[in-house]
DNA sequence: AATCTATTTAGAAAATTTTCTAAATAGATT
DNA sequence: AATCTATTTAGAAAATTTTCTAAATAGATT
């Protein structure tokens, strides 16, 4: 897990895409790949990524890999975040 | 700005380290320098991501520079992620 | 069991990022 | 004006990331 992990597969414009269309609901590593114009396989390194960030999780269903948002690390970030809201002492 | 610049700025763990050190306060870039094993032309660097991002903003004095956060950029993040909080049509 | 379909893995090339050393800048002090 | 102090910029090397093509996997269909 760790931050360095998490903001890492943030950093990038396509995984955050993904994680966007994802937003209503699970989907395939096809569907996904076909928003992009870039092959099958760089898609699945991104989709990699963000599972290894815990970002996503996968399920395996006939011969597809569908997708899902894990909403709990999105909370963590969240938190993170909240360090920088007040809780200051003054300067 | 953009999303890309803030979240690559925030995707290492110094420049991470370096926000929460300045959350109690403007330092000085000697100053965050010293808390780091690596050169203040490293540090420099960092401190140009987080400047580029929009994270923090410099102000002179004498002959140095000082940094402090710029909460505005880090409230435009957290609006980022309300965008996983619900606002899902089911599935 | 042969083939098809969806997807990933391996390996390499290109691009980007991080770090360093050395030099540059620029304001402060002597 | 010479020097010192704090910091950045330039340029290069090393490390990491992104992308591709080609091959591998694995379940579904014929």
């Amino acid at each position: 897990m760790g931050f360095q992990e998490t903001f890492k597969a943030l950093s990038d414009d396509v995984r955050r895409e993904i994680l966007l269309m994802l937003r209503n609901g699970k989907k395939s590593a096809g569907e996904i790949a076909s928003c992009f114009d870039m092959t099958n396989a760089t898609v699945s390194y991104h989709l990699s990524i963000l599972k290894k960030a815990g970002l996503i999780t996968e399920e395996k269903e006939k011969n597809y890999i569908f997708y899902k948002l894990n909403t709990s690390v999105f909370e963590d970030v969240m938190m993170w975040f909240t360090q920088f809201k007040d809780g200051k002492k003054s300067e």
